[in-house]
DNA sequence: TCAGAGCTTGTTTCGGCAAA
DNA sequence: TTTGCCGAAACAAGCTCTGA
């Protein structure tokens, strides 16, 4: 039987020898699993399933990882809880899959209006997409193959286009500036294809042009992962077909320009103008030079696959995409627990740690080089108490300090005079905004984080306010747009002539939201920016931004930039982390269907389709999320008023 | 007057974090 | 997947000093 090697396993493979080696031995037990679970019937029988299934790979990974190199000791046993993610469905996935294929769509539209000749796309049947061109190539007893998002072609050319859903801002920005100005290494043709500036006649490479052209060629960067797709569709495609037409290759992208103009049909869907929302890549020649790398990998692949390797391997960021979320290795926990990296106060845990550590620098000597995070673990250095305390700077000797004592670390002279400045009423606010790659409405760009939901409780006088009767709330059906009652329904709630500071969590996303919304709705620009002007960062309370510093006389001289920090923090100051320390009664699990921001844009995209009770319900669980974020901040305040009162 | 060393200052790049 | 912000490192440019 040949070995099946999709572009999606063979990227698996070449993660590291190691990936390659867990991935063949416990790929068949998750297949198992999924066919499995495709004939059961009934959430308990799932369930068991599921734990027999981590049981499984929990044995196997037991036996793979203890060889005579020693491996998981008992104190960091391997458990099953490492394979959550294997198994778990990915949810998100499967709610994008429409606009996924919507974009294909609209490339196959681009490719036909720009370069005429037939064109082969997929079509969308269920949840599958059937249609689309097959390549493949059999090289020493693996077939490596790959569909084709869209085919262009005449009697002349062919055209390779690989529809991606990202913006053209990271091609179109790619470049070196010079004194704040931007040299790119793009241009447009006059077709409105994006292309190397080498493609063009009077080219003169400038300084660091090729820098910068090497990241298209390096897959562990941002563009560089998009091109490789295409690399390999062209290592296939070169290896396995004999047609002497010319062949170019694209990836097609969202123009990050692209603004909605907000016309629909007469169902009410959308109409998008593919011309201007879509833009191709030519990558023709940069795909060119990177076919020695697919063919270099591509036989690592085999050798990895023939001569599986289980021996530990030194953590790579870049590779294992540590603190990575959607691109992690799969295999990451397994590797960490080998190497006796504990799950909470580890070398990690450090802010700033990613530079590494070192000797403090003495100006008189020459600079010591920091040692690297991964380094130290490989030398057995794991713990964040194993390093020595000179190697740390103010900030992170106070961390150290905080996990060898157990006690919290508070500048109670800091917080109570910044609490001084606040002005009542104080407005509890929090947005809720789902951010599609595709606009949704008119004004919208691709990836807008469109709002639908706020939630505001109103704190009258110092340490005063009722969960119920001072929460004022507006969300979207999702059926129309609706953002202009948002609008109103906010400037009524928080007026613009009454004085009294706006309190957000992480100010960045909602002052950039109410910039957003100024732009679009200008004629609401004197109320929102009355709002805009008010807003007082929460966080910074606890965690100052270098701004707040500026501002604050008392703040200059702190050596440390924390004034607040709790062990159970691991150095993120996310509003999900700080919570249960000042407010532990106060759990997100205990709410229906809508537990974090995330859930609560899923919520947002049945809303559209629910009618009747199923519409109440969920109606009704998206209200109480954004209600207890609000109601978490005045919770957090009076934790912090209690703590600074206390002698 | 010039070249080179060493220092200071400014700019660019990188990685990480927060939110959804 | 996006955005903006931040701090540190890396790099670049300009200055002074020194010795010839």
């Amino acid at each position: 039987m040949t070995n099946q090697i999709s572009k999606t396993t063979f990227l698996k493979y070449l993660r590291c020898p190691r990936a390659a080696a867990f991935e063949g031995d416990a790929a068949a037990i998750v297949r198992d699993y999924q066919r499995n679970l495709a004939h059961i019937g009934g959430e308990e029988k799932a369930k068991i399933l599921e734990e027999e299934t981590k049981e499984k790979l929990r044995q196997l990974f037991i036996r793979l990882i203890e060889n005579d190199e020693g491996g998981a000791e008992s104190e960091a046993e391997i458990e099953s809880g490492d394979f959550d993610g294997l198994l778990k469905d990915d949810l998100t996935l499967k709610a994008m899959l429409s606009t996924y294929f919507k974009i294909e769509q609209l490339t196959a539209e681009k490719a036909k209006k720009t370069f005429g000749g037939q064109v082969l796309s997929g079509m969308r049947v269920g949840d599958q997409v059937i249609g689309q061109r097959y390549i493949n190539l059999f090289k020493d007893g693996f077939n490596f193959h790959s569909f084709v998002d869209v085919v262009q072609e005449d009697d002349s050319a062919v055209r390779i286009i690989e529809a991606k859903s990202t913006t053209s801002k990271k091609f179109a920005e790619l470049g070196p500036k010079k004194n704040k100005e931007l040299c790119p290494i793009f241009e447009r043709s006059p077709f409105g294809v994006l292309r190397l500036k080498e493609d063009f006649e009077d080219f003169k490479p400038f300084d660091k042009y090729y820098d910068n052209r090497e990241k298209l060629m390096d897959r562990f960067r941002d563009v560089g992962r998009y091109v490789y797709d295409l690399a390999w569709q062209r290592y296939i495609i070169e290896n396995s077909t004999d047609d002497k037409r010319e062949y170019r290759y694209y990836l097609a992208v969202l123009n990050s320009d692209y603004v909605f103009d907000g016309r629909q049909d007469e169902k009410g869907e959308n109409i998008y103008d593919a011309d201007d929302l879509i833009v191709l890549v030519d990558l023709t020649q940069v795909t060119k030079d990177m076919l020695l790398i697919v063919d270099r990998d591509v036989n690592t692949v085999i050798d990895r696959i023939n001569k599986p390797d289980f021996s530990r391997v030194p953590l790579e960021k870049p590779k294992c995409k540590i603190n990575g979320s959607y691109d992690q290795c799969p295999w990451l926990k397994i590797c960490m627990k080998d190497l006796m990296v504990p799950d909470k106060n580890s070398l990690y845990v450090y802010r700033g740690g990613h530079t590494g550590f070192g000797p403090a620098s003495d100006k008189s000597k020459e600079k010591v080089q920091k040692e690297k995070i991964e380094e130290l673990i490989w030398r057995g250095i794991t713990k964040a108490l194993d390093i020595d305390y000179d190697w740390l700077n103010d900030t992170q000797k106070v961390q150290y300090d905080v996990i060898k004592s157990g006690k919290t670390f508070v500048d109670k002279k800091v917080i109570k005079a910044m609490f001084k400045d606040l002005k009542y009423p104080l407005f509890h606010l929090d947005f809720e905004t789902m951010n599609f790659p595709i606009p949704m409405y008119r004004g919208e760009v691709p990836y807008q984080q469109s709002l639908f939901q706020y939630s505001l409780h109103i704190e009258r006088t110092p340490g005063v306010c009722d969960k119920e009767k001072d929460n004022v709330s507006f969300l979207s059906t999702g059926k129309t747009d609706d953002r202009e009652e948002f609008i109103k329904s906010m400037i009524k709630n928080i007026p613009a002539n009454q004085g009294g500071t706006v309190i957000v969590y992480n100010a960045i996303f909602e002052s950039g939201r109410l910039r957003e919304l100024i732009e679009m709705f200008p004629k609401y620009a004197v109320e929102l920016n009355s709002i805009l002007e008010r807003i007082y960062d929460l966080k910074d309370i606890l965690d100052p931004s270098k701004k707040i510093i500026a501002d604050y006389e008392y703040l200059k001289s702190k050596p440390c930039t924390f004034n607040y920090y709790n062990e159970s923090f691991q150095r993120s100051y996310s509003i999900k982390k700080v919570l249960p320390v000042f407010a532990p009664h106060l759990d997100y699990a205990n709410l229906d269907e809508v537990h974090n921001g995330l859930d609560a844009q899923a919520a947002f995209m049945r809303l559209k389709y629910l009618e009747g009770k199923a519409f109440d319900e969920t109606y009704k669980n998206m209200i109480e999320y954004c209600k207890q974020d609000t109601w978490a901040m005045f919770e957090i305040m009076q934790g912090l008023r209690k703590l600074i009162n206390e002698k």
